[in-house]
DNA sequence: TTACTGTAAACTGTCAACAGTTTACTAAAA
DNA sequence: TTTTAGTAAACTGTTGACAGTTTACAGTAA
């Protein structure tokens, strides 16, 4: 599922039809994907195709097609004649994503809770454990991971494929959020515990079947974290990270 | 603007950077767009590479690309090494839509409720004039596209490029469902001033600034709107319309 | 008839090369 | 020095061809 940004979710234990082979293209968006939300290739930097090409040793033709994928995940900018580059990350960027989070996950809870799936309940409740366990041992990287999951899951079990299809769209740019707040909150005075107790607090709205509890206890988790990013990253998030050249390995 | 899936947005009036030229992907992705609302595709039917190609007198590489956009904005689904084929509407497809719908319009509306934009309440006010005559004058055609108008510029000036882009990557889809009902809808009881008054409804809801009850009178105006789709279709979109092989031309 | 097997045609995935545009660089002129 | 013009290099857009897979079909056996 190349177009699940990254989050895989296929189960294929007993016989189903069998996983058709990868394509070149789709085998060398997810690399380019990792690679980008590693930081392997810094913001702005410009992606030559020729240069991808020769290091991934296949022909531009897959390649053009990965950058298009990334275009449409929204981590690539297209420009005409010119070329692609990584995208500029900007804290308007930041609010327009959380704004977008707020639409697309609250009706997610809302969702949810109409359906009364109590499965889901259930499988959300295990990715909150997993998250405490996390907040617990102090590993931001795997919670910021879980966090990621968490929203994915509220999504995807919302039954709506095309509310999940949006949140995959912004999924990648937002692990490249979390990435650059990973490296600079050390720095910070935020703690795991809050951003835990922060999700319980969502999780306990939803499972009180409480649509419109649950709609707001969205919007205010997601407000806290859109403020909690903007103080971490005081302003600006490219810290200059931009390139003029291609540097396309590591 | 390829990617606003039909809907030109942009004023280039007094001197701005110059519109760079088209690509043939870019056209060729307008045009097929064009055609699959147009109907000259059907629902389902396959769409080959080599014969759109050798129709539009151009190699397979744009075409290529243009089903590539296309899929990304939900009109075309593509099956690894079988081809890429018009999607096939069902009435869970409408209402996954609609529930999409109701999550990001709903928050346009409040965005540009709280950004206190009167200017963008002047542009909807003009939309829904043009809406109220459309009606008056049973030109149905004129008036779902004035529909799209009206809910494309809502979720354009919530400022929130991003929400918009959303719009606009199921707007295409939405095109296609409103062609199917302006066909179908003749032989319905349901009239244009009624439709219109619901849009009248949402927007004095939004006039009146407060945030909470537009996004209820959105979520109202939508489910209406999708029961008397459900309604008009009953419960088959899919006119058995599918046909197994190409038909590149009109 | 029905089920199976093998073969040809159709089509997608991939590649390498060319053409035209953009960018970077060098040198002349102010 | 700063600006302008001219030239080479780099890069994208596009093309046509080939390889391997999928599909359609004809033929054979039950």
């Amino acid at each position: 599922m190349t177009e699940a940004g990254g989050i895989e979710v296929g189960d294929n234990g007993s016989l189903g039809p069998l996983r058709r082979a990868e394509t070149l293209s789709d085998r060398a968006t997810d690399l380019l994907r990792e690679r980008i939300l590693a930081g392997d290739f810094g913001l702005g930097e410009r992606l030559v195709e020729a240069k991808i090409a020769k290091r991934l040793e296949i022909s531009r033709g897959p390649v053009r097609e990965a950058l298009r994928q990334l275009r449409a995940e929204g981590l690539v900018r297209e420009e005409p004649r010119r070329g692609s580059f990584v995208i500029d990350l900007t804290i308007e960027d930041v609010r327009e994503i959380y704004d977008l989070r707020a639409a697309i996950e609250g009706r997610a809870a809302r969702l949810i809770i109409t359906s009364k799936d109590l499965a889901a309940l259930d499988e959300l409740r295990e990715i909150l454990h997993q998250l405490e366990r996390a907040a617990d041992e102090g590993d931001r990287t795997l919670f910021t991971k879980l966090d990621l999951a968490f929203h994915e899951r509220l999504c995807l079990l919302s039954g709506n494929g095309r509310l999940h299809r949006v949140f995959v769209s912004y999924a990648a740019v937002l692990g490249l959020i979390f990435r650059l707040e990973v490296d600079k909150i050390y720095t910070s005075r935020s703690s795991l515990e809050d951003l835990y107790g922060d999700h319980e607090k969502l999780f306990r709205a939803i499972e009180s079947l409480d649509a419109r509890r649950a709609e707001e206890a969205c919007d205010e988790h997601l407000d806290r974290a859109r403020e909690q990013l903007i103080k971490v990253f005081g302003g600006s998030l490219a810290k200059s990270e931009r390139a003029a050249d291609a540097r396309p390995g590591a």
